[in-house]
DNA sequence: AGCCAGGAGAATG
DNA sequence: CATTCTCATGGC
């Protein structure tokens, strides 16, 4: 099955769901001869999908296609759409948020970052395994998840799975957890899949919650503290005030709007709320991409697959002095590779 | 090799 | 209440 979705406002695939919001999405590695670039690999619920948006003169367009047999259910996608948050005015948020200088710069170097709406449970297991861990640690313990109690996906090649329910990741238990290499995150996986499968925590419920109380009822989980819950608040329960606050955060945070005067992030949060409201995310997600992409840029990892150019502006920013037009990423590489 | 990581939670001062 | 230590392990 495949579908092509028009889009109303740029849609940058790369920025969006490889680098630290979701897991377990992987650029499809193109052939000698260029073919299949551009193209990310994912799990939409019990379908093993892929995504790309080509360059065009007449807009941009979405492209689906589903690898996975059985053929989806017809709400797949409704889902989709939901999931990327196409309806989003992406461009009125960024308009919104280019009042800030230095919010504006991000905004030029990733116009089509979008904030995605996942299932709450996972997100939620996913952000449980992100304390003192990194990215590519994350991506791996969510697939030896995945592996170890998702339920298979039928495609034409390599084997897929789901991302598991409650009850499995309950039934696999801490110590078998603490296997997978989850390390000391085991503990909080266990009990939070636990609380889930008994029913004694519904987590698609806190959507329907004012902030702070859904941000409460998180807290109080194990393994839940500011940071994490922001996670779950701002990547799947749908609001807009939550501002995640980590080290690249804080850095860009306290020497753009705070003069390099260090405060505490109870103080920061604050101050992003009452400054970005319901945008907040959005301009967390900038400022975190922003920070990223700048210390990619002083220290290059020479042979790093990040320096050879999928995110971070550093590589693009080379390109785009010598074409006037600013581009996103995604179009940009696109056009590199595939003319 | 050795430092550090999209923190949380308990222990101190 | 603010600061410090511990937790388990792997990426770079």
């Amino acid at each position: 099955m495949t579908a092509r979705l028009p889009l109303t406002g740029p849609l940058d695939l790369a920025a969006t769901l490889d680098s630290g919001q979701a897991f377990r999405w992987r650029p499809q590695v193109p052939t000698s001869s260029g073919q299949g670039g551009g193209w990310w690999r994912g799990v939409l619920g019990s379908n093993a999908v892929r995504l790309r948006v080509p360059t065009r003169r007449d807009g941009e367009r979405l492209y689906l296609e589903v690898e996975s047999s059985p053929e989806p259910e017809d709400d797949l996608l409704p889902h989709l759409v939901r999931y990327l948050d196409l309806e989003r005015d992406i461009d009125g948020v960024h308009h919104a948020l280019a009042m800030h200088p230095y919010l504006q710069r991000a905004i030029a170097s990733f116009s089509g970052l979008r904030i995605l709406r996942q299932e709450p449970w996972e997100c939620t297991v996913s952000f449980l395994l992100s304390p003192q861990s990194n990215i590519p640690r994350i991506r791996r313990n969510v697939e030896a998840l995945a592996q170890a109690a998702g339920e298979p996906i039928e495609t034409r090649d390599s084997p897929v799975y789901g991302f598991p329910s409650p009850e499995a990741l309950a039934d696999l238990g801490e110590a078998r957890l603490r296997q997978l290499g989850l390390g000391f995150r085991a503990k909080a996986v266990a009990a939070v899949a636990s609380k889930v499968a008994t029913g004694e925590l519904d987590l698609a419920a806190l959507q329907s919650l004012p902030f702070s109380e859904s941000e409460a009822a998180l807290q109080a989980l194990p393994g839940v503290g500011p940071k994490v819950a922001h996670c779950i608040l701002a990547f799947s329960l749908d609001k807009g005030e939550g501002f995640p606050v980590d080290r690249w955060v804080r850095r860009g945070v306290l020497r753009e709007f705070f003069q390099g005067r260090k405060t505490n992030d109870k103080v920061i949060t604050a101050w992003a709320r009452e400054t970005f409201g319901p945008l907040s995310g959005y301009a967390q997600q900038l400022i975190f991409h922003w920070e990223r992409s700048q210390a990619l840029e002083e220290r290059p990892l020479p042979g790093s697959r990040a320096f050879q150019g999928r995110t971070g502006p550093a590589r693009a920013q080379s390109v785009e002095r010598s074409s006037s037009k600013t581009r996103s990423i995604t179009r940009l590489m696109m056009e590199m590779a595939w003319p």
